[in-house]
DNA sequence: ATTATTCATTGACACGATTCAATGAATAGG
DNA sequence: CCTATTCATTGAATCGTGTCAATGAATAAT
């Protein structure tokens, strides 16, 4: 149908290398031969055919970028990250929303191998798997974003979630709080692992009474399954922490349509600290990590890796985590004294 | 590298067409040899070459997706709908951000070309322009994204921004308002002139005295100048309707900051109505549109022109916008007496 | 004038799959 | 037993590009 190299060629009248020349190392063509050509590859609109291009080279310019929730503007973010580095060495890329389902993650490296991508980032929801084996089993470049590497087989671009959570739930307890429910999602992810481990160390140190409430979905609607199961506690806690902010904010709408205030009633603090936290009814509380920086550098690490596979060194950038406190986190004290009880 | 048809061909003692056969159309091939070739497909983990299967028809299963901004959850939300439907008809997804930026959309355009993407869906930034035309010179179908196709040569699906200009004025207007600010973004967006266009018509009816304010930032860091310009005006407006709800958290954070309070000191509506509308700080008007079905639509139309070029029928679509009123809207009438003053 | 060197261009082959006319074997029909 | 028909398989041609040894022309060196 469009116009092939060959068909510049004839119309040039040169051959199918000089217009390949023309193409890739223009330096060599002799300034008239060029000009021509150029201006008949104008006239017939020829835009070369990146398959074929990449089909001789087995290479192709073309990463994958596989996170769990484009909803999430933590994951936005990254993304954003992952595309400014890869224009940044003229790298495509192919976004994969896995949905935290294995099966859907490993439906979509399928996709890339057969797409020949040259590397892949990867949130992977089952730690470093047998996708990513199959990846490195085809010499796809890999690099793991927000989840470290855990045998130090590939690149991987962090943020210390057990210090995350460990600093959320050393906040509350620094404001007196000793009944803390941490709402969590029942998938076994890596971050929500991470954290437990951090919250539960925690918890454990400063010997508070610590709640798991793991839930099925594990986003902004949330809110209803997390309270009913708050409710159901002996006690209600003083303080929650969630896994993210979308699922604070869910809790928290699910709370204000109860008539539970946040912090008078129960102190909230999630995590990500997405731009929202900050526009929220009360400024949530939150642990800030490098989103945008998590996405660039791992494309960074990816992209060096794919351009000189042999001088490359895998290397583990783990960035740390930052407590940020607003209003959505109280003092014990301050609490209202009659407090709804369950 | 990775092993290709040949191998497996001669592994399995059949030709390359057998092998080919195996992964097409495996009911035309012998029982036996069906599972012989399969095991050595597996032993070799076998995957085919996308590049060199596609280059053969000339036909790739890939759409692209070009979306203005993706930190944004209306376009996050769009980009879900079209993943989704995509998926359902089997085709991938190459996602390209083009920041509202014409030159970056026109390259972005060029790598599409290239990969030889079986269709686009564009979000475009300066109406149906130039890249919309190449595309379409190249055989490469195109859908238009929340921007309604001018001369119906192509899909669209969109939503009536005139329209959801009109309502969003008109209730700041049936809640007694008679100084309304429109704070917009200073490119000339389709959606941002549509949406002026019902600005002004529904302010001209109404006989209000209206402020437009066009703004060089347009996201969520936009507070400081869009209020700036605010108190330049001769009078500060009772009312602010904001290009999208991203600009009108922005403004809310800075009006916050300065003390001046909504909805009591001044009325703000949105549009876009993001799921965080409901959890800022003063839950937010806006004017909903539906984003998931947007995307999912306008994927749906692409593939249907995709596989079926001849018979396909160009057909625009339009989703009616929604008012959301919320606590960020006010009567004129409940108003501090005592406003500050510029 | 002859040889060596540089420069621009050529054109066949390779990449990895699909396709399809041709082939040969097996089965059915008379 | 011979011919038609069906079925499974073959292998060469093809898609659009990149590569590279070979070619020939022009220039420089001797």
């Amino acid at each position: 149908m469009s116009a092939s190299l060959r068909d510049v060629a004839r119309k040039a009248k040169v051959s199918t290398g000089t217009v390949s020349n023309v193409l890739n190392r223009p330096e060599i063509v002799a300034p008239e031969t060029l000009a021509r050509v150029r201006r008949v590859i104008d006239e017939l609109k020829f835009v070369p055919n990146g398959f074929a291009r990449h089909l001789r080279s087995g290479q192709s310019r073309t990463i994958g970028l596989v996170i769990p929730d484009i909803a999430n503007p933590f994951y936005t973010e990254v993304a954003r990250g992952v595309e400014d580095a890869a224009n940044k060495h003229d790298y495509a890329v192919f976004l994969c929303i896995s949905d935290s389902n294995v099966s859907k993650e490993n439906t979509y490296i399928g996709v890339l191998l057969e797409q020949r991508v040259r590397g892949v980032l990867i949130a992977p929801t089952d730690g470093a798997g047998a996708g990513v084996e199959l990846l490195k089993s085809h010499h796809v470049g890999v690099a793991l974003l927000d989840h470290k590497s855990v045998n130090s087989q590939e690149c991987s671009v962090s943020v210390d979630h057990v210090r995350g959570g460990e600093i959320a739930v050393q906040h509350l307890i620094d404001l007196g709080h000793k009944e803390i429910a941490w709402i969590t999602s029942s998938e076994d992810f890596r971050q929500s692992l991470d954290r437990g481990i951090g919250v539960a160390n925690a918890a454990k140190k400063a010997g508070v009474n610590l709640s798991v409430i793991p839930l099925k979905i594990s986003n902004i609607t949330c809110g209803e399954e997390a309270v009913a199961r708050l409710l159901e506690l002996k006690s209600l806690p003083t303080a929650i922490f969630c896994l993210n902010d979308i699922m604070a904010f869910g809790v928290m709408r699910e709370l204000m349509r109860l008539g539970i205030r946040v912090p008078e009633d129960i102190s909230l603090i999630g995590y990500d600290d997405i731009a929202f936290a900050t526009t929220a009814s009360v400024p949530l509380s939150s642990v800030y990590q490098p989103a945008y920086q998590l996405g660039f550098t791992a494309a960074e690490l990816l992209v060096s890796e794919c351009e000189d596979a042999e001088g490359h060194v895998h290397s583990q950038v783990v960035f740390a985590p930052e407590l940020v406190a607003r209003a959505s986190t109280e003092h014990v004290s301050k609490m209202r004294s009659e407090r709804i009880s369950a």
